[in-house]
Order: structure tokens, then sequence, then C-alpha cells
DNA sequence: CCCGGAACCTGAAGGC
DNA sequence: TGCCTTCAGGTTCCGG
């Protein structure tokens, strides 16, 4: 499933071939992708346009157009955004953006979660964010303060994108594990130095990732249709009935807020 | 306001 | 073989 590093990386080989193209037209197979504004609008504002930049907010794509609005997008859970569509990746295309020269970006998304918005001011969609975890202004401190004032278990306080933005489940998990935190730890009963781990091992899992051009499982493919490689370095995410890579501890499963959950059970005792 | 859970979707996998 | 249930989970919405 896509999350931060996921999008970073569609967002850093997609760049190199849709920056500076000219949208000539826009094919809808499903029209709900489209969140705002109308169908009609979006279509009316999006073509013609060029793409003058692409950038990520937390688990968001965005296309910056000449004209000054941004599109907005967001994979959810089995979005992929396709330079080609090798066979196995055919089905499920609910949109398609062509651009001059008869080349085309296929948005696929088998569960119809994924959307897309146009907007003017990002900040309608972007605005109750958290802070980015690769960024410099997110600091063990900053993090400190944060949970400070969380009484929630840590594991779904990480996934609160208002809390910190581009953690998915995955990651967090893995977050968690790297850190030797327990999940069902209140986030306001971590100590300094365990703070001070979890703020490193967002980063390195989340670097990791990116390194690893993301997690493939089943639903996330690069603009290629190529798999990512981050899954096969996950310790404990999605690691259903295996041990721990550490102590050799059969990995606990659960579910914590509706959400399945991997840890270990006794290297995150704590 | 805060919190937890359901809904949105569809396919895969497991049980009987 | 096939039907039914459960699971997957990011975000939004709703009820308590």
């Amino acid at each position: 499933m896509p999350e931060l590093p996921e999008v970073e990386t569609v967002k850093n080989e997609l760049a190199p071939h849709v920056v500076g193209q000219h949208v000539s037209n826009l094919t809808l197979f499903y029209e709900g992708i489209v969140r705002e504004p109308s169908v009609d609008e979006f279509r009316a504002r999006l073509v013609c346009q060029q793409i003058t930049g692409l950038s990520r907010r937390a688990k968001y794509l965005l296309f910056h157009l000449g004209s000054g609005d941004s599109l907005i997008i967001h994979l959810k859970m089995s979005g992929a955004l396709l330079l080609q569509t090798p066979d196995k990746l055919e089905k499920y295309i609910r949109a398609i953006i062509h651009f001059d020269g008869d080349k085309k970006l296929y948005f696929r998304d088998p569960r119809k979660f994924a959307r897309m918005a146009l907007v003017r001011d990002v900040t309608t969609i972007l605005g109750g964010l958290g802070p980015e975890p690769l960024e410099p202004d997110f600091t063990p401190e900053l993090l400190e303060e944060l949970l400070k004032k969380r009484k929630a278990p840590i594991k779904p306080t990480l996934l609160d994108q208002e809390f910190i933005a581009g953690l998915g489940n995955m990651y967090a998990d893995e977050a968690l594990f790297a850190a030797k935190i327990n999940p069902l730890r209140p986030a306001n009963s971590l100590n300094k130095d365990e703070v001070k781990r979890l703020h490193r091992a967002i980063q390195e899992v989340l670097r990791l990732g990116i390194t690893n051009q993301g997690a493939s499982e089943v639903t996330f493919f690069r603009p290629s249709g190529e798999m990512g490689k981050a899954f096969w370095d996950f310790k404990v995410a999605h690691r259903r009935g295996e041990n721990c890579p550490a102590c050799g501890t059969p990995l606990v499963y659960m579910r914590l807020r509706g959400r399945g959950t991997y840890y270990c059970g006794k290297c995150q005792r704590g």
C-alpha cells in the first residue's frame, strides 16, 4: 500500500516523464475518482495545462500546473500511476491523462479508493497535516512535545496524519520494532530515550523504504509497472506466522483499532 | 471536543 | 466445486 516511501518513489520516477508535458486530454472510466471540483470543471481546468513540477506532501502527490492550480492525487490502498500497462496491469484502469505526443499516464486502482482533486489552494486538502518526518523541522524535541499531548496507544497515534504525516500501517509497525517499543504503549508514556529511538527509527525505516523504491506486496507498483523491494527488508510488518528476526520468538499479530499489527512480544516488551 | 468504529471498495484467501 | 466469511487498510464520516 502506498505510504510515504511509495509516493516518494512514484514522484521520483514519474517526474522525468511528465514535468514539462502538456495535457492534451483526459479519459475517465470511473468518474468517482474525481474528488473535486465537478468532473466538467476538473477536465476544463486540467486539459491544455503544462505540468510545471511534481512534489509530495505526506502520502499526497502534487502535479503543479502552469495555471497555478494543483492536481493532487492520493493513491489510498491500491492506486498506481503507470507509464505503461503490462498484461497483468491492464485491468482496473480508472483514468488516463493524455499528453502531447501521444504519451499517457494510466491511473489504475482496483479498489476504487484513490482520488484526484484539482485545487487553487492546496491547503484545502493538505491543511490539517502534521509534520513531514524527513524534514529538518521534525526533531526529537518536536516529537517529544507532540507525544506529551496524546494518551492513545503509540501505534494509532503514529497513523494519525494530523500527528505526523506519511506513516501508514506497515512503516508504523517497522518503526516501533526498530525502536523496540510496544505498539500498545500510551503515547505520552515514552521516556526521553524511547522518544529519541522512535524518532531515529521513523526516519530510518522511511529512508530505507525510499532506497528500496517502495514496498510491493500485491498492491503497489512503480510507474514502470515494476515492484519495489522494501517488503523484503521488513522485519515484522505483514510477516504473519513468522519469527522475530532478532530473537526468533514467534511474532504477535493483533488487531489494534481495526488495523493488523505485528510486533515481537519479547523485543518490544517496553 | 474526543474517541472508536463503520463505510467506502474489490480481490484474495481460508473455512466448510 | 462453490459458497460464505474474513481480511487488507487510508481517509472520511458518524454516533456516543
